[in-house]
DNA sequence: GTCTATACTTCGATAGAC
DNA sequence: GTCTATCGAAGTATAGAC
């Protein structure tokens, strides 16, 4: 991992600055995102914000790659895992990640730099999970044309991150009843058994972490 | 129609700030509604938004209430046609529509008198899709314990908001084979035949159009 | 109802001392 | 790398003339 030497004990102003970012999008927008009350929430003077990066989109480019960084690592490990379709719906339901990816598709609708990243990744990130998906569909004779991989990816994250953003505005009408649906879904396609080696699964692995991911900047 | 008589040949002041602010949300996002930009853009001075509109979150719920507004008058319409869980599915993947729904979400995420608008609207909006649902499911042998309405009423809104908002980023992988997949569902659910008259319908249609309606304010 | 003028706040960003 | 100081731009909102 060649990140990671880089995150190994650091609590410095960048990361801090970084954090709180991602904690303020989360939690209150990405309108809420200002040098000041960024610098604020990390304890830091706002001048601090332009040190470490020379704009504000340049802040949320850094909340995003960070963002993606988490988010391959968690998608590593739910591809490695005994089911990995089941674990996948775990991830992408996670309501964190959910809310946070929302608002940079929000802030993406109106930023040209942060447009291009978010697309990017996406683009990046729904390939591989076609990829699991079909694969698992080819190992248990689910029908390709009836349950097009491609459709069953978008349709998991859609519903996922429709759940997390209503429940947080206090919404839960037909939650229990979808998730419900969905996880009885995931049971017929991919059903408990013994975990196994797979060949095909651990080159899908390594493209994840591979090809394309997020550039490091010095 | 009781806003009717309201609307007749106005183009005031109000009417366009409202019609400039909502346009800039879908196009630049809510962010970008500042009483300057939608003054502007309304060909007006920036003081009369505050002349109209005692805050810029009176502006928000305005845009808020006839938006919801339209979104009746158009779900009255899908409920009264031949196919109307087909026409729902039309209405609800209309870009300008999903785009603005989400900015909606979004906004509502960090301003409370927002988000308590958003939530009683989208509750008594899905609360229709979901007996809709629940008839035609009873209507056709379909059973709903293996297909809750609640749940389907959720999938479908959620499926139509990503393709609307991924279209919007430029972003279409998956996007057919998802179309064709709900559109292949719908055609099971609800075959074509020749319309009929269902007086329990017409009572849906009837409480849309009453029941806890956007309020007017004066 | 619409205008001018203006008060006040908050924002992004830079310069320069330490 | 962090601080103080500060600029100019943009935002919300109000007062008062017409």
């Amino acid at each position: 991992m060649a990140l990671a030497s880089r995150n190994i004990g650091v609590d410095d102003s960048r990361t801090r600055l970084v954090e709180a970012a991602e904690q303020l999008m989360r939690e209150e927008g990405y309108a809420a995102v200002t040098s000041r009350r960024v610098a604020s929430k990390a304890g830091l003077k706002p001048q601090l914000v332009h040190y470490h990066f020379r704009s504000m989109d340049d802040l949320f480019l850094a909340v995003s790659e960070r963002g993606a960084q988490q988010l391959s690592e968690h998608l590593d490990r739910a591809l490695a895992s005994h089911q990995p379709l089941h674990s996948l719906w775990e991830l992408i339901s996670d309501r964190n990640t959910a809310v946070l990816a929302s608002e940079f598709l929000a802030l993406a609708n109106h930023r040209r730099t942060i447009r291009a990243e978010v697309a990017r990744y996406a683009k990046r990130y729904r390939s591989v999970q076609i990829e699991l998906l079909s694969l698992t569909f080819s190992e248990c004779g689910i029908s390709r044309t009836l349950y097009p991989p491609a459709a069953m990816a978008l349709i998991m994250e859609s519903i996922a991150r429709t759940l997390a953003i209503e429940a947080s505005l206090g919404l839960s009408a037909g939650h229990a009843d979808a998730i419900r649906f969905v996880k009885r879904y995931l049971d017929i396609v991919e059903p408990v058994r013994s975990p196994r080696k797979s060949s095909k699964r651990e080159k899908l692995l390594a493209d994840l972490s591979g090809r394309g991911g997020p550039v490091p900047r010095k």
